[in-house]
DNA sequence: TATTGTTATACTCTATAACTATA
DNA sequence: TATAGTTATAGAGTATAACAATA
């Protein structure tokens, strides 16, 4: 089966931050026009993005999912609230600071997402539907792998394979 | 063939940006520490080791190669240099800032790559090596799928698919 | 006492434009 | 005139520690 696996990379390309990154980068190229054109950084239109799928969310959560620090994401919050993109939901623990779309977010969301669309469907005819699916499976597969491995490496249950993992 | 395309993702799992950066989030995050316990920062490794297999490079292809701004680079070049990691090398167009590492540059990017081997390792085995490196091949073909897909928009032979992308 | 989030702070990267030098 | 790179500058993200409020 002739799935990617015929390429010879160079070294510089088998590093695996890097292939994330400039994949990234050239992606991001792609899309952020759309994000651009409606005021939105990317780290916000991740937050927007997060939020339309669920409910309401709490800062600990969207921190997480998002990949942005507590502290950015407290201006984030303030910024797009003043925007009325979202707004506070109460909560049962007062520590938490939940938060959802506005109508007004959701709608700013929608238009993004319908914009974007087309280009989104150039990609994946060029790229190929099946292997775009396939490799975003693999990243998200990554992803659980990397963070089942930082687990072991805190206490002394580790493996150890070949040898000490250094520090 | 159990190939990935097994697991069903949420939509917010579905977008490509998104799942680049959160892999490559937790990816960095395990080999970060090698990093900077030699007080380098991502950027400045990459340079390293864009340089450590190619004599020398100039500025603007390490810029392409690494994701680095020509401004951010420029910085770098100083800071690298002052440490003593790279030098210039002289070139026929006097235009272009061309550098190569030193010994003790390059005695460094050895130190790194040993010390942070025992990590990949695991890493490889735990996601398994075909199915790593059937990742990077599709990162580094995704790569270059989205910048053959840049040019045709800048001119009016652009295919017009389903709809006309907007902008 | 542990958890959640904010504030404060310093540093780095990102991004653009304006400028210099060379081809 | 076009290209390569530097400088200047503003803004945003990264990262840590210290703090406040709540559980």
């Amino acid at each position: 089966m002739a799935l990617s696996t015929t390429t010879s990379l160079r070294k510089f390309e088998k590093s695996l931050p890097i292939a994330l990154l400039r994949s990234r980068e050239a992606t991001t190229r792609l899309f952020k026009p759309f994000i651009d054109s409606h005021d939105l950084t990317m780290p916000q239109w991740r937050v927007l993005r997060a939020l339309a799928e669920a409910d309401a969310l709490d800062a600990k959560t969207l921190a997480e999912r998002c990949v942005i620090l507590p502290p950015s994401l407290t201006r984030i919050f303030r910024c797009l609230t003043q925007r009325g993109l979202i707004a506070p939901v109460d909560c049962n623990d007062a520590r938490r600071h939940m938060v959802r779309l506005t109508d007004e977010g959701r709608s700013l969301f929608e238009e993004v997402v319908e914009e974007s669309e087309p280009t989104y469907q150039r990609l994946a005819d060029a790229f190929g539907p099946t292997r775009l699916d396939t490799l975003l499976n693999l990243l998200n597969e990554l992803r659980d792998t990397v963070q089942n491995m930082d687990a072991p490496l805190k206490d002394d249950t580790e493996p150890v394979r070949k040898a000490a993992a250094s520090r």
